[in-house]
Formats: structure tokens, sequence, C-alpha cells
DNA sequence: CTGCGTTCCGAAACCGGTTTCCGCAACAAA
DNA sequence: TTTGTTGCGGAAACCGGTTTCGGAACGCAG
């Protein structure tokens, strides 16, 4: 007790510890210490040495918040949902903040999210987000070909990557799925079952990924020899209601369809129960190939032949491209894509005759 | 351009207005305009307007970074998400986080997210954020028993809230849904349909709804009338395939049960399943309750009759008692109920016989 | 031995806020 | 008039970092 008091250190027991205390440690300044951790050319390998060990002894972290305040830079994804979109990610969304957040984490950037329930609202949440500093740079979900996301980020200068490749955005980094590609591999197997009339229900007509799928599956009717019936191709069905829809159009047509390739699982669901108000069988009078790897196809009657996305995988990859980004690399260089890998359940079966 | 030098202002045009620019534009000194803007007692309501009504017209907006040196709480509401968590809890993420987004920023917050793997890496992410001061406090959601992030949390002295009732945790505020209330009013709804020999089919033992629920459902046989039959309680289902298992078993039983009370509507959708594998109708062979008011529950077959609790709702009040507790308020002052909605839909029948 | 260029680190300003301390002015009481 | 109070706002330190600037120490050529 007596007259040496304690500088107190706040509520946590924890006294942080700051450059200072490290500086102090190896009895230099807190500008050497500071240069040292950032790696700057004026400092000798040596000293760099010391002070990164002494860092790590000491269990020394830069605070974030305080670096922003000089630097504008805080170290922090930021992630905006579009509250009203459909529920169709929504099952994804656990696993892609997981893979956000790990990717992030590990490089010591953390995952700010908000909402916003149109797009105006979402322009304005990016927007504070800048101007409060929140994030360094945005995730943005879901590219589409006019996206109001790219063209304001994009107008700000402010660093972003797309999950999905965006046409016409110069300077955009993206990371992807080749959908194209598993339609054209969905077409190819159901080729090979034997099915000859093959229906194609395409995705959102707003999301880059739409023109994409439709593409592959025209590349792999005609690597099949097949011929395209235009009257076989429905679009905009990212709902299970909206592939009921598209299916019983598609069923309906004088001569229909024996196989069925959908863009999204929810579509090949809907198809599930359009075939079943038909009395059609799944995996027997019909074979349907999803797309997403929904859990729900899983548990479906039959279980759904789909091709599955690893969105953890890609969410951890999206963070480390946009951190590459903020730290100002070219983003054309910043582009990745990968396969879906395809399952196959229950949900296709050879060709025994039309329906 | 002769000698004048704009002083270089950062990357983004918007030169950002700070706490100096306020108290220029009104000749005061920027420990004024800081003491005005929170409220100070030394600052005369008159100037406190007046620097008010200023940054309200130059726009300005504190950095929370900048605050944070020196308060060292940083306007921002942490949720650690249990990645390895069963599916259950995925459909209500987006909502919730809306609702939690929603609630934040209301009040200029933020919200932070992480994901953990384990209770171990859960915690140390936890420790992780609080030293880099990346959250002020933490919404816990799923209150469990024994919740080991409960433990870490009181004894660091750190703000939380959780989602659901926690009975042992004395400082703890809360949000909860009534479940037991909503399945006393399932039971109540099948015995006024003519019910008698009611099952109940519990959730997750580890959470602190399932004695809750339980009780509920106890409750609701006593107001009947019924005898409650030990034979037709199942617990801790939460998976569709736990749903089916226990539905199973139920259904086998000497006397088996007309209608059935589940705690989760994953566990009632796996009932559908043990009925179909048993050739019995629902909604008419057998009548099933679920709670929860996932989106399958309206496509499956027969639409699923049910409880819907508001997710958003949920997060919104979450995020907004978490920012009062930060505050300093007393916990056992914020807690708040609410009362999931019931929604009628096909799965349950008046009593046609026993099965 | 001087002169000069490097290498490397310390000193100090700075970032945008908060908070403590202090003093001035006005007013009331003596 | 003098002496306290009280109300109110300025001055300056401070928070934990980053960055600019300058100079000491050293090596090497002349």
């Amino acid at each position: 007790m007596g007259t040496t008091e304690e500088k107190p250190r706040g509520r946590d027991a924890g006294a942080r510890v700051t450059i200072s205390d490290v500086a102090g440690a190896l009895g230099l300044t807190k500008s050497t210490v500071s240069r040292a951790m950032n790696s700057y050319p004026d400092i000798s390998e040596a000293t760099r040495l010391r002070v990164r060990r002494m860092a790590e002894k000491m269990n020394y972290h830069p605070l974030s918040h305080a670096q922003a305040i000089k630097t504008g830079r805080t170290r922090s994804l930021g992630l905006v949902l579009q509250f009203s979109d459909h529920d169709s990610h929504r099952p994804f969304l656990a696993e892609f903040l997981a893979g956000l957040s790990a990717g992030a984490s590990a490089e010591h950037w953390t995952l700010t999210v908000a909402a916003a329930d149109s797009d105006a609202s979402m322009i304005e949440t990016f927007r504070e987000m800048l101007r409060d500093g929140k994030a360094d740079g945005f995730v943005l979900p879901r590219a589409m070909t006019e996206d109001p996301r790219v063209k304001f980020l994009s107008s700000a200068a402010v660093p972003f990557v797309l999950y999905g490749r965006h046409a016409t955005a110069k300077g955009a980094a993206w990371y992807d799925i080749l959908g194209e590609q598993a339609m054209q591999d969905a077409v190819a197997h159901l080729a090979k079952l034997g099915h000859r009339r093959i229906g194609f229900i395409n995705g959102g007509a707003q999301y880059c990924y739409a023109p994409l799928r439709l593409a592959g599956f025209r590349e792999g009717m005609r690597d099949a020899g097949l011929p395209v019936d235009e009257d076989l191709i429905e679009s905009n069905a990212v709902t299970l209601a909206d592939g009921e829809r598209a299916g019983d159009r598609l069923l309906t047509r004088p001569n229909p369809p024996t196989a069925i390739v959908c863009a999204v699982d929810f579509a090949a669901l809907g198809v599930y129960r359009a075939a079943a108000g038909r009395g059609l069988v799944i995996g027997r009078d019909l074979s349907v190939i999803g797309y997403d790897g929904i859990p729900e196809g899983a548990y479906a009657m039959p279980p759904l032949t789909t091709f599955t996305v690893d969105n953890r995988a890609a969410g951890e990859r999206l963070a480390k491209l946009l951190i590459r980004r903020v730290r100002g690399e070219d983003p054309e260089l910043l582009r990745e894509t990968t396969t879906a890998t395809f399952v196959e359940r229950g949900s296709t079966a050879p060709f025994r005759g039309s329906i």
C-alpha cells in the first residue's frame, strides 16, 4: 500500500499490453516497435526479430481501432445482407458466414454484418459503414448483371469481391463456382442414362449465373448430339413454388421431357410436386437433377441428385481475396473458380420410355 | 496550383468532418463539443443544443474507433456462431441476423460475427474479440442449462444477453419465447379435437427450453384432464432423423398416440416420415403439431400446423437489450418474453378412432 | 584524418476523439 | 465592497497507435 499506487487499467483484470510496454521491455521507443511490427525497411532485421519475439512473448496485439485512427483501416470485412431476398440463400448463410469468419480471423480481420431491406437502403448502409469506418471492403453475395452495389462501390473506389462472376465490372475481383460446367455434366449424365428429351429450368434471371448455366445446358446438349427444344426451357425459378409452376408447364407440353435439369435445388423440389400432382414418380418416370446441395434435397423422397456447392470454402476464399484486394492487389488477378460436386442420389434413373 | 496545398484527406472524396471542424464552426473547443455531444452536466443547455444542431447540419458522426481508444468501447455487438451445431437453427439465421442488425444500427451500433467449431474455440473467440476490442458484449443464441459461454462471460464480467431463459445465471439478461405456453396450447387444441392419447417429442435436452416445454405439455394435459403416459414422451429430437426415430418408437407402442406434439418443427417433419413408413396419413390418422415455424413446414404435405416464432423481432429486441446492458442497466430488469403464434394448417384433424 | 553516404533508431507530431483540471465571470451572501 | 459559490467552457493531457523528420554511428573512399 503506502504511496505506490497501481495505475487503474480498466475493468478487465488482464491489463492490456500496449506498444509502449513492448518498447519499454526492449529499451526501444514505441515508434521503433511500430515500424518493426509493420516491416518498415529502415528497421534492421535483428531488431525486427527482437521486437517480434518480444511481442509474441508478451502477447502483444495492436488494437485495430487504435491503428485505424491514423491509418483509416479497421481490418474488417463488411457484409450487407439483402433481407427481402427470396428464401433460397438462407440455408447457405450459416456455412457462408462461417467461411467468411474463418478466412477473416486467420488474418486477424473481423466480419461486420448489416442487413438492408431494399436496394436503396443497402447503398445507404454501405455509405454509413464506410463513413463510420466499420468496413474496409465488402463481400457481395449473388452477383447480378445489373448490380447497384457494384456500381456504387466502384464509383466510390471501395474494395469489394463478388461471389459470382460479373461480365462487365472491369475492376472486380470474384470467386465463383462453375455452374455452367455442372449443367453440362448434368446433361451428359442424363444422356448417358438414355434420356433424349431433357428440359431445363433456369434460376433468377437477374443473377449473373443464369445465362452461364443456360449456356452450360446447351453445351451439354450439343455434346450429347441432342437438339434443344426451346419449349422445354423455363426460367426464373428460385423457389419451390416457382419450380412447381415451371415443372407443371414442362410436363403439360405435347411431348414432355423425361428428365429435367434445374439450376436451383429449390426449383427441383418444386418439380417433385409438379410430378406428384400428375402421378409421376421421380426417379422412375421422371429424372431430375438440381444444383446447390441444400439439405432438404437429401431428405426429399427420393433424395435429390444434385451438385453440391461448398459455401464454407467459398466464404473463406472470398474473405482472403477481399483482404488482398484491400491491401491493394490488382483485382483482375484476384479471381478464382472451383467446381461443384456431383452427388448422385435417387432422382435420376435410366430412360424407360416417354411419359 | 501556387502555394495553397490541399491537406490530403485519404482516398475518399468526402472529406471527413471531425469534432474540430464542428468546434471551429462554432468558435468552441473540441472538448466542449465532445462534452456537449455526450450530455455532460457542465455544459449549458443552450450550447448543448447549439452544438447538436451544428453537428447535425455538418453531418458530423464521431468515429467509434476514435472514441474507443479512450473509452474502450466500440459500440459493437458480438455474435459467435457455433458452426458444428445441428441444422435446425440455420433457416432462422438470416432473419435473426437481420433483426440484430436492425436493432443495433438503430442505435448506431454494429454487429460483429465470428464462427467457432467447438466450445473451446468459442471461448477462445470470445477472448480474442474482447482483447481486440471487437465487441462490447455478446448475444448468446440457444441458452443451455450448462452453458460454458455464460460461465466464461459471467466470470469475466462481460455483458451478454441470452436468447432463452437461463434458470441459474443470476445476473443474466434475456429474451425468450414462451414455448411452454405453446406446448400447453397445442395440447388444448388437440384435446378439443377429441384426442386423448397425445404423445410428446421434446427437443435437445441440453437447452433451457426442453424442461420448460415438457412442463408446458404436462400442464396442458392436466388442464384437459388427460393422464400423461410416460411411454408417449420422447426427448432429444432436433433433426428430421431424430424425429423419425422418435416417431417410430411412439407409433410402435402397444397403444400408440393419435396425436403428437413436437417441441421442434424438424422433429415433426421426421414424424411425417415415420407415419408414411407405416402407411399412416398425417392430418387424418395422426395429428401433429410442431414448433418454430420453419419454412419447410409450410411446404410439407400436409402443411404443418405449428407455432411460429418471430426471430427477426427476437434479434431486434436482443440487440436493444444488450446495448442497454452494456450501458450498465441492471440485467435482472432486462428480461422480456413473448409468445409464439399458432398457425393451424393441415397436420391436425379431429380424432377418428385409435390407430 | 576528413568527408560523405548509409543504416538504423529516437524524438516528436499527429490521428480524432475523451476527460481532468482550472479559471473566469456572474451572482448571492456577508 | 468583499468573499464565497456556482455555472460554464477553455487548456492540455491522454488513449494507443502511425508516420515524418532528423541525427548519431558506422563504413568507406579520398
